[in-house]
DNA sequence: TCGCAGTGTGGCACCCAGTACCCCATATTT
DNA sequence: AAATATGGGGTACTGGGTGCCACACTGCGA
């Protein structure tokens, strides 16, 4: 038990460890700097390394565990949403929130991440457990539906990757302008692609048709057109 | 040069190679097989291994270097295509014929990646490729397109997913049944939501007009429909 | 026939991530 | 004060991956 602590105790070995990390990753180069050169910096032990992070690409990825839980959280809570597809979008945003929180950190992650393999190989298993949260959610909801399963794991991939899209565009301009709205306008494309809209209504009126009747037609039609 | 050669020389130690590794594979599991081992068993040294193969799990995914590239070949051949959502699922198509030629191969590798995190996480870097190749030629196909780039993304995405869960339901299933049906029926899906399908044609005709009147209306409607 | 490059291979030696095991310090309990 | 749980440190080991060098073979020109 050191003299030395920045503060807290407890959690701070988590976050000292991938500051440090950080710190080496800038100065060396990911692969430049071991996980005892970051256990030295940090001030603990290379073996206590491994009790935090699982392998040393997870110390690039702090943050994940607890979105991916939130999310699920988020997803098991809107089992009755009308709209499933909506609800997967607002899910994905979470995402998009937590890299909002630290721009700078997001900024400095994403471009160690596009030079190096081993942490784009990483972050693929991260957006894979994202991706199947998403999934296995829209295939409870679309249980009925004939294909639900494909629909489920086609639309989960496509809300991923346009939430992917409006996230790096926002991330390459070094976290310039506004990310909720690049998301926004990506997710909106899959949105509306995929929320059921029905078939057109047509409506055969002869001249002289009152108008409330014509509306009064639509809604009728409208309203039998959901599949419940 | 040893006696015993397996008959052609050449190409035949990287397939022996594939064929020790397997084995082994199949007798110890993933992990208890070292490449040392699996180099012994193919008659060639451990760092012969490492100049056929990258990483230790790449010699589970042998053929995929070569899907990938007959894949970006046709797509470079495809960029007149007047569909290029449809010719993307076709280039998705050969990764399912790769399979389909080696049933029982795809089914054990299939079992194995399950139950292996490290195969599965090349996997997913293996897939990812694919992936990238489809959202390249889409987005050139989109250059014109608002939104091209997110479409193209998110298309992409779709593809994989739709072509993935045909893929993996006829391997679940031991390889018995059609793989084709079961990844057309998936990619059709997302063909059919994502090529343009325009907007409907409404023809009024009164009680009378000939058949050969009809067709013609629908038909020059069609005609004019198309953005080119 | 003799070099001589190019290429594929084996054999080290080495680095480092990740793990099993043991030990120690502190805190809590009895 | 002794015993016990707990969390972290240290050590040694396994195994993937790399750099380097030496060796064999092949084909080429002198």
């Amino acid at each position: 038990m050191s003299e030395e602590h920045d503060g807290l105790e407890g959690e701070t070995t988590r976050t000292a460890l991938v500051s440090a990390a950080f710190e080496l990753f800038a100065e060396r180069g990911y692969d430049g700097a071991t996980v005892a050169d970051i256990a030295v910096r940090a001030g603990v032990g290379r073996r206590s390394f491994f009790r935090y992070f699982p392998t040393k690409e997870a110390v690039a990825f702090p943050d994940h565990e607890g979105t991916l839980a939130r999310m699920v959280a988020y997803l098991r809570e809107s089992a009755q949403d009308p709209d499933p597809v909506a609800r997967a979008c607002d899910a994905a945003r979470l995402v998009m929130r937590m890299y909002a929180q630290n721009p700078e950190f997001s900024v400095r992650r994403y471009a160690l991440t596009r030079e190096v393999t081993a942490l784009r190989t990483y972050e693929k298993t991260v957006v894979w457990r994202y991706e199947r949260a998403l999934a296995s959610y829209l295939d409870q909801r679309f249980a009925t539906l004939p294909d639900g399963g494909i629909r489920a794991g086609v639309i989960a991939a496509g809300i991923v990757a346009a939430h992917n899209h409006g996230l790096r565009a926002w991330l390459r301009s070094g976290a310039h302008g506004d990310v909720a709205a690049a998301v926004d306008r990506a997710l909106e494309l899959v949105r509306r692609t995929w929320t059921d809209r029905g078939d057109p209504v047509v409506v055969i009126a002869r001249p002289g048709t009152p108008a409330w009747r014509l509306v009064q037609e639509i809604e009728t039609a409208h309203a039998s057109d959901g599949r419940a």
